[in-house]
DNA sequence: CCTTACCTAAGCCTTTGGTCCAATAGGTTC
DNA sequence: GAACCTATTGGACCAAAGGCTTAGGTAAGG
């Protein structure tokens, strides 16, 4: 039961600031558009949670104690963590916002913030983290099934998506046009590739990239 | 030789701001880098130049009489400028700021700035749009050369860049498979495609949709 | 020693794809 | 009407891909 990513629970979001009062209000709205919270008074208290494999996002306060939120979003980007933030500050400069969105945060609000610009963006963020997972589980699966190929298999499939025919691989890796007719048999199969275009797509959205048939060189004519 | 996209020049940064001196010293400073620069002193003034096709930048004011720097924005965006922007504000707010970097804009400067700051500001802008001009060009190439098929070759072309092997397209469109060939044999011709992977990487670039064998039911049993 | 997995390869047969040459037919343009 | 483009199809032929079976050799693990 190991398969990676799958989708639990409700789409999340996740509050992370040290003032009471305002975690309250946001559950308050969020949980009044039928959008599940969960609250964190600092931002340790949020890396020690988690692991939320389903959709979210985060909304974050700048200023708190202990780690604060730009240090925060830097962790979440290191750790490969994918979660939408919407960052919520109350005193702040333009280069931090500025910051804060070419590090890719969804969008950065100044408090008070309206309802509706709120809800705006959560909407969206959720909205792009749905579209984010399942392209990422889409990738999970193939990848799982790439990692099943053996060594030649995956070598003899670059060769085939950069367009090479059989005997060119053959003639390549110095063996018999049969055994790669096997071998790409095999890839096909096990990534349930019904054809060399199903193939290139398979490995593009894995950035799998072409292995080009070398040289070919046939009588050496480099230097002497 | 109307060629689209023929790179002409140096990389060019426009500056537009309505203060002279600033505009001065921009130049100035960028001229030492060996950067070429050109400056407006209104939005207008700028859309009237328009037509850069070469690499370039624009350093864009936020305060100017007439336009100012985020309708500007919005014009370029809509007229399908894709040249980076590099805003540079005064005294401007962060929901202004915000706004600005969601609508695309490369980066958000406050004045005073940095030279080190603006110089790697527009050094990051004019290497963005370098690579992003590349790749307009080879779409641009290709898309020159898809202009050339034939309506039924497009569609041909289409069904076999889904996977679909030539009789599965011949039954679709209810000629024989020996049509299909010919077609087909004129779309990698036209295309300069080498192999059906060379196919589906150019119809990739462009966006061209896969056209999928459709219904594919013999003996109808939909409905009653 | 046995098993398993992997790479290798041959033979045989079928399906697909691609090329050359040739031809008919409907439209458009000059 | 002549010239041309496009779509269509045929035949002949060859190259490439793929399925099926059989099988030798090697390396790892029990």
């Amino acid at each position: 039961m190991s398969t990676p990513s799958q989708q639990n629970s409700q789409p999340t979001v996740f509050i992370v600031d040290d003032d009471d009062s305002v975690r309250k209000s946001l559950a308050r709205l969020l949980s009044t558009a039928n959008i599940q919270t969960e609250s964190f008074a600092s931002a340790d208290s949020f890396l020690l949670r988690q692991n939320h494999n389903g959709v979210g996002a985060i909304i974050l306060d700048i200023r708190m104690p202990g780690l604060d939120g730009m240090q925060l979003h830097e962790q979440l980007i290191d750790h490969g963590n994918n979660l939408p933030v919407i960052f919520l500050s109350g005193h702040a400069d333009i280069p931090t916002s500025v910051q804060a969105m070419r590090r890719g945060a969804m969008h950065f609000l100044t408090k008070p913030v309206g309802d509706t610009e709120l809800l705006q963006a959560v909407r969206e963020a959720l909205e792009s983290h749905a579209k984010l997972s399942n392209e990422i589980a889409e990738q999970d699966a193939i990848r799982e099934q790439v990692k099943a190929l053996t060594t030649r298999e995956l070598e003899i499939m670059r060769y085939v998506i950069s367009g090479a025919i059989n005997k060119q691989v053959a003639v390549q890796l110095n063996i018999a046009e049969k055994t790669v007719k096997v071998h790409r048999a095999h890839v096909m199969d096990k990534l349930g590739a019904e054809s060399i275009v199903d193939l290139v797509r398979l490995c593009n959205t894995l950035d799998i990239t072409p292995l080009n048939i070398s040289p070919k060189i046939s009588t050496v004519e480099l230097g002497d």
